[in-house]
DNA sequence: ATAGGGTTAG
């Protein structure tokens, strides 16, 4: 059947127009066509073959399902569906990304015309709701299938399901790759921490884009490499490749985790020079960034400046404070965010309960920790650290039997290290023996408890932690790492003078250890 | 029709 066009008068093509113009790149405003749309239909404006995939893509822009099933029901009234194939596949993305795939079904299955876009919708919709057994029905009896087929295919393995082995099996199986589906599998890799995988398939890749750079430094820097991180940026830039806001947040977030100020400041600088824009996100890490470096002039200066806040910028905000030694400056915030009747998540208790701790705020924290609707374990954490810093060990005892939920490593962490600063061995020797029953007795715990049996001249008690490490292995040494003058990090880990800067290095401890009376342990 | 972003105690 041939599509039906409708006469297309000159209000309807303006209409039209508007709509569009609401939906381009540069100006997205899905509200604002919506609004255009119910206009025209209030003037007695008549809709087209042009105005409904547009009015479509903008239900599903903003996830509007009540939107979507009124013009749903425009179009049947109007008799487009039977027609044309955008109205008919526009239908089906709108269903689809509001999580309706039953809804998708019907439409799909019921319509003859199918096209390659239609299968894809199909596809695209299931992976999103990690239904991959539908999809792998689907990808087997579609007609023909391209590489957005397979990226699909991929992303839902790969990315979505964490099964990385399969997805690598469909990619090795793609007979022509894009750049999408190379950045889909490293992805792959990326999410999981494989980055040794992912640095492989980087490399082999023969046309990079920018994204290709993000996900492997954004990859690097959440899984405990901020220092690659850096690296992989610095070697983009002398490739003559900018950085958009994507891509130098997680540099920035590397900066963070390795506190390195000087590298910090020069992408701060770096983004004002380059004017990417600012926006809540780079923000955001911009604060967290110069809290964890010790900033804390510079993130208020950030935080000020910004016009947008959400949860995430004040959650960052108390942490770092508390981390910075300002406890009740955290509070402050804590309590601005409540009376601005913001939406507190569970990270902001967490992050405030911090700061009580940090600064002892006993009180404080314990009616903090009464206004949390449902806590959670790491809530409980919070509150058990702050009583075993203040050495309430009775308190603790209660607490802990009182909670609904198992404790986990953590929260007994938090006690072990507190039998440390008040010398408490017996609490010690039940924390050990709780972390052992739920595995979480790393070498780490062995040597806490070494050194508590130590305060207290039980050299019995520090043997036997000593034959117990000794059994576990070789414990991999703590890693610091310093910004070196000029540019770069380097790192460096106890018990090995290696490293590049290896003699530097040893030169900065030595005349360190004649300033500082270092103690040497275990 | 498919790909990249920020926060959590010690």
């Amino acid at each position: 059947m041939l599509p039906q066009i409708q006469h297309t008068n000159k209000t309807t093509y303006t209409y039209n127009t508007m709509i569009k113009t609401h939906l381009s790149n540069s100006n997205t405003n899905p509200q604002m066509a919506l609004e255009i749309y119910v206009k025209m239909k209030r003037n007695g404006i008549s809709c087209d073959n042009y105005t409904y995939p547009f009015v479509l893509k903008a239900c599903k822009m903003i996830c509007g399902l009540w939107e979507g099933r009124q013009v749903h029901g425009e179009v049947m009234k109007a008799g487009f569906f039977d027609s044309d194939v955008f109205v008919r596949n526009g239908l089906i993305g709108m269903y689809c990304k509001c999580q309706q795939m039953s809804c998708s079904r019907i439409l799909f299955d019921c319509f003859h015309g199918k096209d390659l876009v239609s299968w894809n919708l199909m596809l695209g919709g299931y992976a999103e709701c990690r239904n991959m057994v539908e999809a792998q029905k689907l990808f087997d009896e579609m007609p023909e299938r391209d590489v957005v087929s397979w990226s699909i295919m991929i992303d839902g393995y790969g990315k979505k399901l964490g099964l990385v082995t399969h997805a690598r099996i469909l990619f090795d199986q793609m007979h022509e790759r894009d750049s999408v589906s190379w950045n889909t599998m490293i992805d792959s890799y990326a999410k999981i921490g494989n980055m040794v995988a992912a640095r492989e398939l980087f490399n082999l890749m023969d046309h990079k884009t920018l994204i290709s750079w993000t996900i492997m430094i954004n990859g690097y820097s959440q899984h405990q490499n901020p220092k690659e991180a850096l690296t992989l940026f610095n070697l983009m830039l002398s490739h003559d490749i900018k950085p958009d806001k994507f891509c130098i947040i997680g540099s920035i977030s590397a900066c963070a985790q390795l506190g390195a100020l000087d590298s910090g400041r020069w992408l701060h600088t770096y983004i004002k020079k380059t004017k990417i824009p600012l926006d809540v996100v780079v923000n955001t890490t911009l604060i967290d960034m110069y809290m964890k470096c010790g900033g804390i002039e510079e993130a208020r200066a950030v935080f000020d400046s910004m016009l947008e806040r959400n949860v995430i910028t004040y959650n960052v905000m108390i942490s770092g404070l508390g981390i910075n030694n300002s406890g009740a400056e955290a509070l402050s915030y804590f309590y601005q965010m409540e009376q601005g009747g913001m939406e507190l998540d569970d990270l902001v208790y967490v992050s405030v309960l911090s700061a009580c701790s940090h600064a002892g705020f006993v009180s404080e924290g314990v009616e903090i920790f009464k206004r949390i609707r449902n806590p959670k374990v790491e809530h409980y954490g919070c509150l058990i650290d702050l009583l075993v810093r203040k050495g309430e060990f009775g308190k603790v005892l209660n607490f802990i039997g009182s909670m609904p939920m198992e404790p986990n490593v953590d929260l007994w962490g938090s006690v072990l290290l507190g039998c440390r600063v008040w010398k408490n061995v017996g609490l010690g020797e039940f924390a050990v023996d709780r972390l052992t029953e739920i595995g979480g007795d790393d070498r780490g715990v062995y040597v806490l408890m070494s050194n508590i049996y130590a305060d207290s001249g039980m050299w019995d008690g520090v043997a036997a932690m000593r034959r117990i490490v000794a059994v576990k292995g070789v414990v991999e040494g703590g890693k610091s790492v310093i910004e070196v003058v000029g540019g770069g990090v380097e790192e460096f880990v106890s018990g090995k003078n290696g490293g590049v800067r290896g003699a530097d290095i040893e030169e900065v401890v030595c005349s360190l250890s004649k300033i500082v009376d270092l103690e040497y342990e275990g």
